[in-house]
DNA sequence: GCTCTTTAGTTTCGAACCGATACTAATCTG
DNA sequence: CAGATTAGTATCGGTTCGAAACTAAAGAGC
């Protein structure tokens, strides 16, 4: 019971202290800790998401930053950028062939074999549990909160295609799962109930 | 279920964005994201393990980045350092009351808040699956794994007094909860079964 | 006793990371 | 069409961090 009241704080830095150590392991790798999280991020962000700003508000830090880290990964032949034609300003980036193959050895892969060694029922709870973490601390920081399409209250299925409120259009198919800036929580995220078709 | 094969990546992915989020905000803070971690750090650990090299390894990080950090805490009067009688090569770091001061203005608090408003159930079941993640990774790493006395495998209660067998000696009642270096997970850490008094 | 090895901690140096600022260009507002 | 806003880039300087070299204490082997 005293051991209750400092739990929340155990737990809150077991998680930065596991972030920490699965993001480690940059020495010795090709990629650098900020590389690996934009190769990460490139490969896991919807079209209208995996942009220089999409990336900078994913990292928390700024566009110049961000900017930097990109144009290294270019320069590496890991990303290539593609002006959006609906904003000329816009550029959105993909991983080449060999930004795939590089992710392959992503030093994450160790946190993700762990993981993937769960039972599934422990797994599904555990990231139910964290997105909602990862939800409400976004909220309390006045950040974008970076959800799945799938899982946001934008998202609408209607017979084979998917819609997307906030972009106003339809949603490819691969974009899905896939993480965006303008993800809002959908009120029953994270519980597997029976889904309540309302006003939308 | 082609969305299944990924929720491994999305964990991990989703976990380091949290911990890098949560630690984010030192910007205007009065520390760094280094010294609010060694302040945590040396706030939480045991006798024998808030030292320098027990702080290194905790963060991931060398002995010289950690000294580094450490001198810093120190010249701001948060923590002071005392050399061991029974190894005059070491150094033990405690929070001075400023320290403690300081403490209480964590960044962390945020998430710790956040983590507080969930039920009980949610919560100690996500802190036993990500102490086992922590564990495996670790492992995996060939790191320590750093978990606390209570929950080791070295711990043993006989009585009124605790006793560990690693450091051969008994432990201070204030250590019980605290992390130690030393830590080997027990075999039925995390499920609160009845204790088996064993061998020890 | 004495040497060799290992371990705790510190220092120094160079590379990177990152935030701030200033800038260009495209879009939107009215 | 002028002003405001937004996407992205370039440059600068401070901070941080990892690698390597170093000191000093403890342990190992004889």
């Amino acid at each position: 019971m005293d051991s209750n009241l400092q739990t929340p704080d155990q737990i809150a830095e077991l998680l930065v202290h596991v972030g920490r150590t699965a993001r480690r392991e940059d020495a010795g790798s090709a990629l650098t800790a900020a590389q690996w999280a934009g190769l990460r991020f490139f490969a896991r962000a919807n079209g209208s998401t995996r942009t220089p700003s999409g990336f900078a508000s994913f990292q928390a830090t700024t566009r110049g930053t961000a900017s930097q880290t990109i144009k290294s990964l270019e320069r590496m032949g890991l990303v290539t950028g593609t002006r959006s034609d609906r904003d000329r300003r816009s550029v959105s980036f993909d991983l080449t062939d060999r930004g795939r193959e590089t992710l392959a050895q992503d030093p994450l892969r160790d946190l993700i074999d762990v993981i993937d060694n769960l039972g599934t029922v422990e797994r599904d709870r555990f990231l139910a549990t964290l997105s909602q973490l990862a939800s409400t601390l976004a909220i309390r920081r006045d950040l974008p909160a970076f959800g799945t399409c799938q899982d946001c209250s934008h998202y609408a299925q209607s017979g084979d295609t998917a819609y997307c409120a906030c972009m106003a259009a339809e949603l490819a198919i691969e974009d899905i799962p896939k993480l965006c800036a303008s993800y809002r929580p959908s009120p029953a995220a994270g519980k597997p109930k029976e889904t309540r078709n309302g006003t939308a």
